[in-house]
DNA sequence: CTACACATT
DNA sequence: AAACAATGTGTAG
């Protein structure tokens, strides 16, 4: 507020320091983002942080400069043959359209924090945030008025909001109020697909048709009945696809709703004027990269600038944004799948100390270890992340022969990696593990289908447009199946974070977008499926509905982890532990979800009693309740496993296929298929080679 | 495959 | 004083 300073000459610094935290976000409306944007800077100038975040922007600047050269390089005749791509695409993309369904993205208002305030009423009306002085994971919305926001650090926060209340995280309160919503959104979709512990999203095509009432009515009820469930509120937003469904739940976020109509004059007016950063899956540096270089600020110009996309982007990338700019998005189900990585890493005081090194690197890998064992997991792929004291990352992988697990084989390869970068000063060290033999993806036919899904590659890939990939599994009400993690941590003190799981929502791709290509992916998601396996046997049981047709929804699991620590701070029980690091309850008990949800679903009727079983067991028993779904799923398992053969089995089994490349989306763009390259040759020579010089 | 970058929670 | 953690995916070489 007051830059008192009328005087346009005085030197304004804090204005080329570009943070994320003036970005519009709910509650953002009338906040001071000059002041903010002068405190972040004020706070951050000098630190070995921000000197990174100068670094990392000076190269974002560069590839735009050199994006900007090369498309100022592009030749009449080039422009016009990129034009005509554009244009086919956009009619092969546009004929993907499928305006049948009617999803609807739920979002819970500042969830932490109204939980909180749930158990705390003193807490009401105080601008408050869910987190520590190092990280913030979630803030009210008396507090966003200050500025203050996720993944912003307490500290800065404070500078903002000098009378903020911290109130450290408590994820054991967070999942069980997330099972109470699931309760209820498990009534309008059994396959819902929660995209984390605040986040789901419902096919309510089903219920509109036999209750016949509109997506408004739904959103309506639902939101009231949310609401009478667990004193929360939360904004829902209901369209034809999933990645716009996502963009309407924030129109009118908090304890609101937007209804976009399954009209495509409907979708591509709203679209037009929207700023692509909205669209999940466009971050930072692709919203700098889009409007720097192409000047695209929304949606529909990334139709109007299409020959300039073609021309610069690899196929999979310019073909999210044409998609993007077409309103396109996932209106499939499901499709579940596994984890592909393991991974813990810790942050510390800096230190170049080698045997101190080790011995976090020996912590590190006790800590991963431990978490592969919950999981049953062994993989071949182990590779280390180090932060140095100056914020650079590097990662350095080695691929073994054999599968490993054990801490011992984790900590003798690793110390390998690290060998080889002393002497260095880090500030963290992680490892990670990928390559799983587990999961392996057994269950019937998997080796084959990948073979055939690398010969479908090009041809049908089609896609289906869309496609967003969630995860999640879905349903099950309650068991969190899904598992999110969100993770706390902390480093001195408590500070937390966390995360959740990804919500798969549209899009990822996204990746480094450098010159040439970039991101892409959109539609993808297909892939096998599973449902091999859990389909078939299993399916059958129950199934609700049965179709939807193919499987529907597997379940997923999810990943999450957790891991301990240090000590700091409570944990509770266990696995999951508390806010600090991250937890979630979780872990192994996800991966029953799948089929659990598939076949019958198990579901804690008025919240402790299992619908399978009738034992009873409130939400608080979190451990107790994976453990009873593990119990069900294993029996599941079983009758499976005699079925298609599994034989090994484990817990989590069921792995999909995934397959390193990529199955699914073939898109990923030439690279690495070689083969690939029949649709898109002409391009890819111009493309990279000719323009880029 | 490896290394890196981006995104999301 | 103080800037997380976990996972997925794309891409270049
Ligand atoms: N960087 C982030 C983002 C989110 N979260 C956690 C806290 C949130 O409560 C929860 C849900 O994320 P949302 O993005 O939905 O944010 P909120 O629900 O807090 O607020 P909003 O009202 O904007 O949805 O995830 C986090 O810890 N760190
Ligand atoms: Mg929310």
């Amino acid at each position: 507020m007051e830059e008192s300073e009328s005087a346009s000459d005085k030197p304004r610094p804090w204005q080329s320091y570009h943070t994320v935290y003036t970005n519009a976000k709910a509650g953002m409306d009338g906040v001071d983002k000059e002041k903010v944007q002068r405190v972040v800077y004020e706070m951050s100038k000098g630190s070995k942080y921000f000197e990174n975040e100068e670094r990392k922007e000076a190269l974002i600047r560069q590839k735009i400069e050199h994006m900007r050269a090369r498309a100022a390089k592009l030749s009449a005749a080039d422009l016009s043959h990129y034009q005509k791509v554009a244009d086919k695409r956009i009619l092969e993309l546009d004929s993907t359209r499928d305006l049948s369904r009617i999803w609807l993205h739920v979002d819970m208002d500042a969830f932490y924090a109204a939980v909180e305030t749930l158990s705390n009423p003193s807490l009401k009306g105080k601008p408050m945030a869910v987190g520590s002085m190092s990280m913030i994971s979630t803030a009210n919305y008396e507090a966003r008025k200050f500025g203050v926001r996720a993944a912003m650090p307490g500290f800065i926060a404070r500078e903002l909001c000098p009378d903020l209340i911290f109130v450290p995280t408590d994820f054991k309160k967070y999942t069980y109020y997330s099972d109470l919503t699931r309760k209820v959104f498990w009534d309008y979709d059994p396959n819902f697909m929660a995209a984390s512990l605040d986040e789901a999203y419902l096919d309510i095509t089903k219920v509109c048709e036999e209750r016949s009432i509109t997506g408004a009515e739904i959103a309506e009820e639902l939101r009231s009945r949310v609401h009478e469930e667990t004193g929360l509120t939360c904004s829902v937003g209901v369209a034809p696809n999933r990645l716009l469904a996502k963009v309407c739940s924030d129109i009118n976020k908090p304890n609101g709703q937007f209804v976009l109509p399954n009209d495509r004059m409907a979708v591509m007016t709203f679209i037009s004027s929207l700023p692509i950063r909205k669209i999940g899956g466009i971050g930072k540096v692709t919203e700098n990269i889009l409007k720097g270089v192409f000047g695209i600020s929304t949606c529909e110009e990334m139709l109007q600038k299409g020959s300039f996309l073609c021309a610069l982007f690899s196929h999979s990338s310019s073909d999210f944004f044409l998609s993007v700019g077409l309103g396109l998005g996932g209106t499939d189900t499901p499709e579940a799948r596994f984890r592909k990585s393991i991974s813990s890493e810790r942050t510390f005081s800096a230190t170049e100390d080698a045997a101190l090194l080790y011995q976090k690197l020996a912590d590190i890998a006790e800590m991963l270890s431990a978490d592969m064992q919950k999981e049953g997991l062994s993989g071949r792929t182990l590779t280390l992340k180090l932060k140095t004291a100056s914020f650079e990352v590097r990662t350095r992988a080695v691929t073994l022969q054999k599968y490993i697990s054990s801490s011992d084989d984790i900590v003798k390869h690793a110390s390998n990696l690290l060998k080889a970068e002393l002497p260095i000063s880090l500030r963290l060290i992680g490892l990670r593990v990928s390559h799983f033999n587990e999961d392996k993806g057994g269950v019937s036919g998997d080796p084959t289908q990948k073979t055939l899904t690398t010969f479908f590659k090009s041809v049908d890939a089609s896609r289906r447009t869309g496609n967003d990939q969630r995860s999640l599994g879905s349903d099950l009400s309650d068991l969190h199946f899904i598992s999110e993690k969100e993770t706390a941590i902390s480093l001195d003190n408590n500070e937390t974070c966390h995360h959740e799981f990804g919500d798969p929502f549209e899009r990822k791709h996204l990746s480094d977008m450098d010159d040439k290509n970039c991101i892409s992916s959109i539609n993808a998601c297909e892939m096998e499926k599973i449902d091999e396996l859990s389909s078939n046997k299993t399916a059958a049981m129950v199934n609700t509905a049965d179709v939807k047709e193919r499987t529907t929804k597997s379940p997923k699991r999810d990943l999450s982890r957790v891991s301990e620590d240090d000590s700091s701070v409570q944990r509770e029980p266990e696995d999951s532990n508390p806010d600090r690091l991250n937890k979630e309850p979780s872990t192994s008990g996800n991966e029953e979800f799948f089929s659990l949800n598939q076949m019958e679903m198990l579901f804690w009727v008025d919240d402790y009693k299992c619908s399978l079983c009738g034992a009873e067991l409130p939400s608080s028993f979190v451990e107790e309740r994976q453990e009873h779904s593990d119990f069900h799923l294993a029996e599941r398992l079983q009758e499976e496993e005699s079925g298609t053969g599994l034989s090994s089995l484990i817990p989590r089994l069921r792995i999909v296929p995934e397959d390193c490349s990529g199955s699914q989306n073939r898109r990923k763009k030439h690279k690495s298929s070689p083969k690939q390259g029949m649709h898109l040759p002409i391009d890819s020579f111009f493309t990279k080679k000719s323009s880029g010089q």
